[in-house]
DNA sequence: CTTTTATTGATAATGATTATAATTAGCAAT
DNA sequence: ATTGCTAATTATAATCATTATCAATAAAAG
């Protein structure tokens, strides 16, 4: 008789996950969880709140999509389309406008910074928040 | 007889935010408003926690000392010595050591990105997470 | 269809931070 | 030394985002 098989974890997809791609994507801001199950109730999409939590944070660990900590601490969330790789954002705090941005410099300077110092394994987040053009207007 | 006199906002000196002051200078490491409320407690001091949240948040306000956000989105304090200045941090992950960079690299960099844009008021957060070289070797 | 178990979701629990409101205590003037 | 003003403190309740539970549901495989 066959001893245990190997485990093999399934994906498996279904409409809630569909739903909240669905949802981010068709904004281009950073939102919450809360935002997005807000949006999606109002679209009478029911979706639990633990579920959009956990999908999005597994969303995040695959890379699918961009998380970011707002000033008060809450994870927001994003869907970058046209950038794949590594790269940083620019917000505006009022309106929420998001400028994608890469920077070979500071690559390269917080490569060189951890090095010197014999650190490992670095990770570094640089986000620049301000105000926005339009914003400044106001 | 004399109107209502300007009010003078006084600051008065107490032996809570002493005792906090005195708690932070006595570690070089990022410490969170519970953890110097711990600390005192060990110590017989007995300073409200709120207190110690107020008096950590207006420290910081005032560039008395630093404050970075924890991967976990809590708040940490640290009196940074040797710098007045703007600067950033390198950060073990594992064992707390903390290493004071500054970087005209960084700082022209965002300038320039957040000009580029027509962003106005920026400000950036650029710590740096990693693993120090004794951490490492075990 | 049946089995397996990943996924969901209603809800309770957590945990950091903030608000409240009554009490305490600097400090300048008397 | 005493008083008055009000900043500061503190115990406590309230917020609020996020996480843990765990029974119920439903993909995917056979
Ligand atoms: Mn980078
Ligand atoms: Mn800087
Ligand atoms: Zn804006
Ligand atoms: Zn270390």
């Amino acid at each position: 008789m066959p001893l245990k098989e190997d485990k093999k974890i399934v994906e498996r997809s279904t409409r809630q996950q569909s739903s909240i791609l669905e949802a981010l994507y068709g904004v281009d801001e950073f939102k919450s969880a809360q935002d997005i199950h807000a949006l999606l109730s109002k679209k009478k999409l029911k979706v639990g709140l633990a579920t959009v939590y956990r999908t999005l944070q597994k969303m995040a660990e695959k890379e699918d999509i961009d998380a970011i900590k707002s000033v008060d601490g809450e994870t927001l969330y994003r869907h970058c389309g046209q950038n794949d790789g590594h790269h940083h954002h620019l917000i505006c705090s009022k309106c929420g406008l998001t400028i994608t941005v890469e920077g070979p410099a500071i690559e390269n300077w917080t490569e060189k910074v951890a090095k010197e110092n014999g650190f490992r394994e670095v990770s570094h987040k640089v986000d620049i928040f301000g105000v926005c053009k339009s914003c400044k207007k106001k």
